[in-house]
DNA sequence: CCTGATCTTTACGTTCACGTCAATTTTTTA
DNA sequence: TAAAAAATTGACGTGAACGTAAAGATCAGG
């Protein structure tokens, strides 16, 4: 289909088709500053896109998804994980001293939590959506069960059968 | 600040500043059929939302954001929620024989089961980013505990160096 | 009953996140 | 090396999800 030129490096088409996505999506993404380095292309005029690279749009695509930000609050998330880049590019020449090092590890660290904890956050609503829905589920599978219990002669206590299945319980939401 | 002519019924701007939105949202989401039965507007023109109706514009709005899908997408979602509903008020008529009642708890399973399917997906994928992400923190940690150890003298073995914080891992996703 | 705040509909404007078309250039393949 | 395929920049188009402005109707309080 498409003979690389050396180290596996993708044209533009390519990757799209490996992330499920459209060559226009990948350029506008670097039109805006998603993509901190435009990948060097090499061998003429067309992109090519490293193993790295293609993470890296990949990642990006996936905390879109999952996080469900916007590309621009999505820039500043990533501003984080490129830092984090340049800490490993820094601390892979082995020849920081040890003080620049822990500064450096540091920072990243604080990086890293500040995306957990916007995932566990998210994590956490969810699986209360989560929860709530499978209470709902049990519910109404009791009710069925009793419905079957009745029908066959054995009948049980009524049971409250008010709201058996009913919106999540009063939100309560005041303003901030 | 308002006095509501009866039983709890708000106006659209309370609602609005209660869900911490605006009006006009709360509109839109009636024009283009999100919310199925519109506010009757008893006492003269404007809306007056019950609270129960309350509380279906904070679902919506927070289904919205935590699964982050398309209005449209939405809309199909909360058809089923619709058909629980109408599923709740016939059950409430008690007069309904047991076969019918039968049939009616089954469907509203279905419903939320598939609504319980989607969530589930959702958290897992979640839950997989934070647990890379945990993990991630979890070797810078070790690293810097590694480099104050050395500090202090006694010095551990050197440990694998390598991508001590890396991408999650070769994401390999071929096309479908 | 008057006034100011709130709501109504109508309609046009806006931002985001791409889609699409065109003209040209680069790369691949026959 | 000619032709086909894919990429490039540039520009305009588009659908979703509201924002905003206008002009009039309708509330709540004094």
């Amino acid at each position: 289909m498409s003979e690389q030129p050396a180290t596996g490096s993708l044209r533009i088409g390519d990757v799209a088709r490996l992330l499920g996505t459209t060559p226009r999506t990948i350029r506008y993404y670097e039109e805006i500053g998603l993509l901190p380095q435009e990948p060097a292309r090499h061998s003429g005029k067309h992109r090519l896109y490293t193993h790295e690279e293609v993470q890296r749009i990949s990642e990006v695509m996936r905390l879109k998804h999952l996080l469900g930000v916007t590309l621009d609050e999505l820039k500043t998330l990533l501003t984080a994980e490129e830092a984090r880049a340049e800490v490993r590019a820094q601390l892979r020449r082995e020849d920081v001293d040890p003080a620049r090092r822990r500064e450096l590890l540091t920072e990243a660290l604080g990086h890293i939590d500040r995306q957990l904890e916007l995932v566990r956050h998210r994590a956490r609503e969810l699986a209360k959506l989560q929860d709530e829905l499978s209470d709902t589920h049990k519910r109404v599978k009791r009710r069925l069960r009793e419905l079957d219990a009745r029908a066959t002669g054995s009948f049980p206590p009524p049971a409250p059968l008010q709201a058996a299945m009913g919106e999540p319980a009063t939100t309560g939401k005041p303003q901030p």
